[in-house]
DNA sequence: TGCATATATGTCATATTTGACATAGCTTTG
DNA sequence: CAAAGCTATGTCAAATATGACATATATGCA
């Protein structure tokens, strides 16, 4: 690509890059989602087995139960700290954390 | 303590609890510093052996020299987020970052 | 020394995240 | 069926995190 097309579509909003750039900006984001939605289920999965509900795990985190039904579906507004720290307030363990970590799935191509 | 004392200082503005749940919260806290504090210095780490200024490590993430600074000392302005999408930014796997959380420090007392 | 480069720290307007609320669907149990 | 409890989803004002900027300090090098 010329710099001067390149120049239009930055002009118009567009990020320019490589094919490569494309692809590494694609794993990263897939990596951190994959992390995400592993506290995710790791919140959830430990929520259950506490035999906890969401009011009162929201209670515990100070927060709402709609949040913590957002936190365990990995809604988009939903940050890996709030996660962590919702982990944490029902007794998960650091060690139970790294572990979720370790284990998260790989997101496939829809 | 009763329940008139308890109202009182709750008015005050001091959330009354017991001492084991005071200790909890404190182990929460710590165990979220720590895991903030052992991305920090992963991310340090990768970059020095990258060999990159934190302008660059900026640059990849789309950030700012300032708060990638502020990334590396653990700053509280900054996320874990952020954090993990730095490290993932420059090159660091998911299970860098694993290591990374599962190898934190401990804090010790002041 | 002067100059360039790297890092640290404070501030601030803006962007994102948050708890709270309303409400709807779903189960269970009486 | 009705009531009660649990979860999901949308909204919003307030709280927090963010990039950008200015600026200070430090280090290396010509």
């Amino acid at each position: 690509m010329n710099s001067t097309k390149k120049a239009r579509l930055e002009a118009a909003g567009w990020k320019v890059g490589t094919a490569a750039e494309f692809l590494d900006l694609n794993k990263q984001q897939a990596a951190f989602v994959e992390m995400k939605l592993a506290l995710a289920r790791c919140l959830h999965a430990l929520r259950i087995r506490r035999k906890l509900s969401q009011s009162r795990v929201a209670e515990l985190v100070g927060s709402s139960q709609s949040r913590v039904a957002k936190m365990e579906s990995g809604d988009p507004s939903v940050s890996i700290d709030l996660l962590l720290r919702a982990v944490l307030a029902i007794g998960g363990s650091p060690a139970a954390v790294v572990r979720a970590l370790a284990s998260r799935k790989k997101l496939t191509p829809a």
